[in-house]
This record gives C-alpha cells, sequence and structure tokens, in this order.
DNA sequence: CTTGATAATTAAACACTGTTCAATTATGCT
DNA sequence: AGCATAATTGAACAGTGTTTAATTATCAAG
C-alpha cells in the first residue's frame, strides 16, 4: 500500500527506534531482533528494511539515543561542580551511574561493531566527540599550561580507565565485590593519576 | 554408533575445543556456529551437544585455552623484568601485545557472557585468578607496607584501566590515533598512577 | 471520476542459527 | 551369537538476517 498515511516516513522510523531501544533495554542486544521491531510497530520486516539498512543500522539509531541521554546527564555533573577537580570525578562517576542504570542499553553501544569498510557516520561520531570534550575541557581548567595534545592524551587515558573499570564491574568481571566498589576504584583511580599528573606539569 | 574408536570421548573433545578456537581467530566470536564445528571435525551437531552443554559451553573452553596462553606471556613479561615497578608495566604491555597478536581470541574471552544462574567453573576461575596474581604479586613486591585489601584494589584498578585501553584501541573507539599509541597510553597511565600510589604510602 | 503511474507494504522464500530427540548403528560383555 | 549399552546420526522445530516478487494504497493527470 502507497504510504498508507498512518504514519510518515519520520514517524515510522523514529517509531522502530523507540521500539528498538525498549527492545535493548528489556532483552540486550541480543535480544533485539527485526521480525520483533517490526511486530511491536504493527508493520512487517520488509518495511524496516525499506527504512534502515538491517538490524545494525538499527541498533545504531538506538545508541546514539542512548549517546545523546549519556551526554546529557554528563553535562549535568560537569556544570552541578564547582571546581575541575571534581568536574573530571563527578563526571567520570555519573558514567558509572548511567552506565549501572542503563545497563543494557550501554552495553549495546560497545557491542555494536560496524563491518571493517563501513565508515561510521557524522551524526554518531559527533555525539562521540561531544563526549571527550567534557573531559577535555575539564583538563583544561585543571591546567592550562598544556599542550592540546597532552590534554587529549590525558583524557584518553581517564576515559577508558574509567570505561575499564565500568565495563569489567557491569559484566561481573571484576571480582571485586569484597575489596571496593565501583565508585572506590574510580575515586582512586582518578585521584592518584590527576595528582601525579598535576605535579609532572610543574616539573 | 556405539563409540566408533575413532576417537576417545577425550579426543573428541579437544577436537572440538580446537576448532573452535581456529573458528574464533579467523571469523571472530560470531563466527563460531555448532555445525560449522561438528562439520570441522568430522563429527555432526548432535555430537556435539553430547559433549558440551551447548555452544556457550564450547566457546567457555576456547577461552580458557586463550587465558592459559596469555597467562603464560604475562609470566614471562614478569620474569624477565627486574625491578616490581617493571614488572607491572612489562605484564601491561604485555597484555596489550597479546590482544593485539590475538584479538578475536581475546576478545571472545570478554564477549561470552554467561546466563546469570550459570556460574563460572572452577577450573576456568582459577585461570582469572592467577592472572589478578601476577599484578597482586608485583605490587607486593613494590610496596611490602600495603594491605592485602589495597593491593588488591590497586590492582583491580590497574588491570581494568589497561583492560579499558586496551578493549577501546582494538575496538576502534579511542579515537586517538594521531594523539598517542596505546602503549604510550599505557605507560602513562602507570607512570602516575603508581607515582602517587606510592606517595601515598609514605605520607 | 476514472485511469495510470508511483511508492509503500506484504508475504514468501533462502540460507543460516541453536537445540532436541527418535531412530540407527557400532561396540563390549555374557 | 546375541544382547544391552552407548555413540552417532539425521531430521525436525523455532528462530535469525536479508531479499524480492507481488500486491495495494495513494496521488496526479486527463
Amino acid at each position: 500500500m502507497a504510504r498508507r498515511n498512518d504514519h510518515s516516513k519520520e514517524e515510522l522510523q523514529s517509531m522502530a527506534i523507540d521500539a528498538t531501544r525498549s527492545l535493548i533495554s528489556q532483552a540486550g542486544y541480543e535480544g533485539v531482533s527485526a521480525r520483533k521491531v517490526a511486530n511491536s510497530i504493527g508493520y512487517t520486516v520488509g518495511t524496516l528494511y525499506q527504512n534502515f539498512n538491517g538490524i545494525q543500522d538499527l541498533i545504531l539509531h538506538a545508541n546514539a539515543f542512548t549517546l545523546s541521554s549519556l551526554l546529557l546527564e554528563l553535562e549535568e555533573a560537569y556544570n552541578h561542580s564547582a571546581s575541575p577537580r571534581w568536574r573530571i570525578e563527578k563526571v567520570a562517576l555519573a558514567y558509572l551511574d548511567f552506565a549501572q542504570r542503563h545497563e543494557k542499553l550501554w552495553h549495546a553501544v560497545y557491542k555494536l561493531t560496524l563491518p571493517q569498510d563501513q565508515a561510521i557516520p557524522d551524526w554518531y561520531q559527533s555525539r562521540i566527540d561531544a563526549l571527550f570534550s567534557l573531559l577535555e575541557n575539564a583538563l583544561t581548567q585543571l591546567d592550562g599550561k598544556r599542550s592540546t595534545t597532552e590534554i587529549q592524551k590525558a583524557s584518553r587515558i581517564l576515559w577508558s580507565s574509567v570505561h575499564g573499570i565500568c565495563i569489567l564491574h557491569v559484566g561481573n568481571k571484576l571480582f571485586s565485590d569484597n575489596i571496593a566498589s565501583p565508585q572506590e576504584l574510580i575515586e582512586s583511580l582518578i585521584q592518584n593519576y590527576l595528582a601525579a599528573w598535576l605535579q609532572q606539569g610543574t616539573a
């Protein structure tokens, strides 16, 4: 049926992405299937493929949504902190908090890997860049004398370290239940790393 | 056919695990299928299910193999280093090196998640414990005055931080090609974290 | 209004996936 | 030689991603 005016192309796509997000948050990345998504929006799998380049594309859009809401929460943590030093810690803890509250959605962001030949779309990459910028800004405020490269390097280190703690904790692969909470691990990491990083700058 | 003496139960299982490892290293975690494994060892999928509790169990055994060879390489790095300080760094760099050289096999270790109700087998957990022990030993050598909990905490932080750098780098999600190599990131992380960690101990 | 072109939608098909299970067949023991 | 046992098979089921011919609804022109 040519465009049955039930839903516009945009509406349909938005419904499909919503359904995907809902499926991920319930059943996780692996719980998503084209037929389930199609079913839950009252269309057929064929229609889905007219609007998206396969299931990966659909999950990519869901992930973009997740990144946007993550950014929102990290910005909140950023803005509600007085000093650059606390900004960094609060943002890191907000990242952990988000990962715990939206475990499946957050995990899906990292489980999706695009085929080697396929480039990351700009509208997706820009969301990632915004996340890194947050840390880079805070680090610049913390020590204005550092070069861009030094700032970027430190931001990558902190980002991936915090992420490492989160991903291993959420995946139950850290085996530290009787040792320390993930919050403590993150606090200690940032405390120690930044202490030495700042000292190194004034040498 | 009752036990056709072609292969004993043990031989068959070992063949299946080998085939799984080979499939993972070629096509990655998602490239493994029961039929492919069965085919490549000249048996049927039914026989596979007589010897393993599904495809996850098969991959678990392959992962145990991967963990064993990882441990071997980390121990080598550990033993060839003079001081505790360098032990830690060399072990971390060896971890990255292993991840890069056996990307798919290494990734499979982290992609596999057992069903919530299913516990990790002892023979698997013991391999993980051995990995953590390596770091804990080096940290104890570095500062003998620390409590067990402090050592364990620092080892978890270092482990997950290094892992975070590796997993984001290997997955092309670090976006630091023009900033620094993963080796540099790890070196800087360890340098800074340990510097502050040691100072904190003598306070 | 009716026709015709266009675009949306469907249903069916293909080749795969994990998993189960009745039927078959080879082996070891009596 | 025959029987019980255990290994092995092959077919089946329900699901997966993806493609495509056929259908159907909408819109514009006559």
